[in-house]
DNA sequence: CTAAAACAGAAAATCGTTTGCTTTAGCATG
DNA sequence: CATGCTAAAGCAAACGATTTTCTGTTTTAG
């Protein structure tokens, strides 16, 4: 049988509230008293059972991230910083994949609602309505991953998606760059895809640079979905000698694909990406991308949350992150 | 004031055991009656709290994941797997990261065994005879992610290391090669290195290659690691053809620094790596490796745990997924 | 030397469920 | 008519901690 805070009081012949309070160190209790609490307590191996505590204090010190795809190691770099914060302050965290799938999303937050999770973490590309009103009816604390908070009851923690694209556009056309293609996600609605694409075309319309929606290619994420997008653009014929990746899977599909095709990168195509994923400097060429600090993100949305899981109101806002404009070999000047 | 069962029961005119009997499906109650607790749950928004029912039923539908580092591919994989079967049974997953750390490792454990976790996860290459001990001692069931238990105690999921190595290096001889270095990592003693290198050794001696402890390097784990050891490879003047690498990304390290150093991968030197992490076949040249099916680690390792959660008591037992020799462009044959 | 303050520790209520045991009521049976 | 049976629903005792309140014992001050 488990051995509770009963067995514990009365093989150190006190009551229980006296081993609790040995327990939660707090003082009020002889030393002696102590002393022979804690004999007691490693005499039984005794372990607080963590569930009765939480159902008493109303607090679980757990917190629930809501992540579309741990597989993804832009996500996976969030739950990491998460998880470190969460080891400083005693807290842990269940974790949900969710897909980009409302009904998996809808689910997910249920449970760790139930679950009694004193604050969740949600990310994602985007918000939709629904999610954000179940999210702002939620008992827990709430803070969005890489999405801004718009109806003033969130907070975010994110970088600023249409400078970043905006800042390396213009450093690509600082190159001599004048013929584009974006190879996006397939959810063009998404708020993401939306902030880059303003950036881009801000860039693009600054220098005058012509640029119409056939330019923009759709495409699932990942590598495979940047080789088929490649893949696409050179059949089409369309002339172009710069392409903006959506991320650097897909920078990296396409690479593949263009010099499948006898293509070199970056003398004939300059590719970039973003996020700034580790391989990015590791592969040949390495990847010209936009970094994002996907740790820090974690960290920083945990450390809110946990914040405000404490006595003060605190007050709920979108933190914008830096990010860093990253030239790598994957693109190159135009000769004229 | 959250919504509490009493509130609902009150709402219905019903009493708390038959709001319950209702939200657990549970049959004896009156189809009319249930119509309208169903509606007075709606109607007051009310969600089960998880914690209190735990603490009644015993059970809290969730298992503890202790792995060395989420952000290494290799264990994500493991747990998205872990995830997506915990999904299926209506199981969470509340997530660790050890850092092969052992004072982590106990407070991990320690913690999950509090929030009374049902099962417990414990993923890495090795287990210490302390942690052998505190998982034998546990009250949650454990089931070993990519090691083996040897106390007839535990279980485990896994693949057959030595073989794996041992398939792999024959395939390598066949090739002609015969000076041959390894790359391993810095924890020499740990269960997985032991494993590799008696199967590789196994082949060398089958093939009268001659192989001496100087031909074993030892660093860390990642990109940068492969890069030292073999930054320190050809500096030591060493004579070799080809070196296994204790995973895909000290392949990539050592291939990069090979390369930077006027190299030819394979032509002068063939690599081989490990685990066959996704990156492998999108690098150039593409990795040849050994690949693990880590997303089945982690599914058939939670659903074992599930099952000895269940009634029955489950026989405990290693079990071995199959693993594949991968030859790919990094390795090429000797020219004689 | 006594009254008051200070301190240790015990008792008991509570957190929100589940569930074994009753109760109730309607109906059939001997 | 008393009894038994069954289905439906209620009562109240857990589950294992925390914490407020209360009690009894020492100090301390006057």
């Amino acid at each position: 049988m488990k051995v509770k805070i009963v067995d514990v009081a009365k093989e150190a012949n006190v009551s229980v509230a006296t081993v609790s309070r040995v327990v939660n160190n707090i003082p009020l209790v002889n030393e002696e008293t102590r002393e022979r609490v804690l004999a007691a307590i490693k005499r039984t191996g005794y372990k607080p059972n963590a569930i009765a505590r939480s159902l008493k204090i109303q607090r679980t010190n757990t917190i629930g991230i809501m992540i579309p795809d741990i597989t993804n190691p832009y996500y996976t770099e969030i739950v990491r910083g998460a998880e470190d914060v969460c080891g400083i302050y005693n807290y842990n965290i269940i974790l949900t994949n969710t897909d980009f799938d409302p009904e998996k999303e809808r689910k997910a937050l249920n449970v760790l609602i139930e679950k009694q999770c004193d604050g969740i973490i949600y990310v994602g590309k985007d918000l939709s309505e629904e999610m954000q009103k179940e999210l702002i009816d939620a008992p827990s604390e709430v803070v969005l991953g890489c999405i801004p908070d718009n109806s003033g009851f969130l907070s975010g923690v994110l970088i600023n998606n249409e400078l970043a694209a905006y800042e390396l556009a213009i450093e690509i056309l600082k190159m001599g760059h004048r013929k584009f293609l974006l190879f996006f996600d397939e959810v063009e609605e998404g708020y993401i895809s939306q902030e880059r694409k303003k950036g881009f075309l801000k860039a693009f319309k600054e220098q005058n640079v012509e640029f119409d929606a056939s330019r923009t290619l759709y495409g699932k994420l990942g590598l495979t979905g940047g080789y088929h997008m490649m893949e696409q653009a050179i059949n089409s014929g369309i002339d172009f000698t710069c392409v903006f990746c959506f991320n650097d899977q897909i920078a990296l599909g396409a690479i593949r694909y263009a010099e499948e095709q006898g293509k070199k990168i970056p003398a004939d195509i300059s590719i970039c990406g973003f996020n700034n994923f580790w391989i990015a400097e590791w592969t040949r060429p390495q990847i010209t991308t936009v970094a994002q600090p996907m740790y820090d993100i974690g960290a920083i949305a945990t450390r809110m949350l946990i914040k405000m899981c404490g006595k003060e109101e605190q007050a709920v806002k979108n933190v914008f992150v830096p990010h860093e404009v990253i030239i790598r070999g994957s693109v190159a000047p135009i000769e004229s």
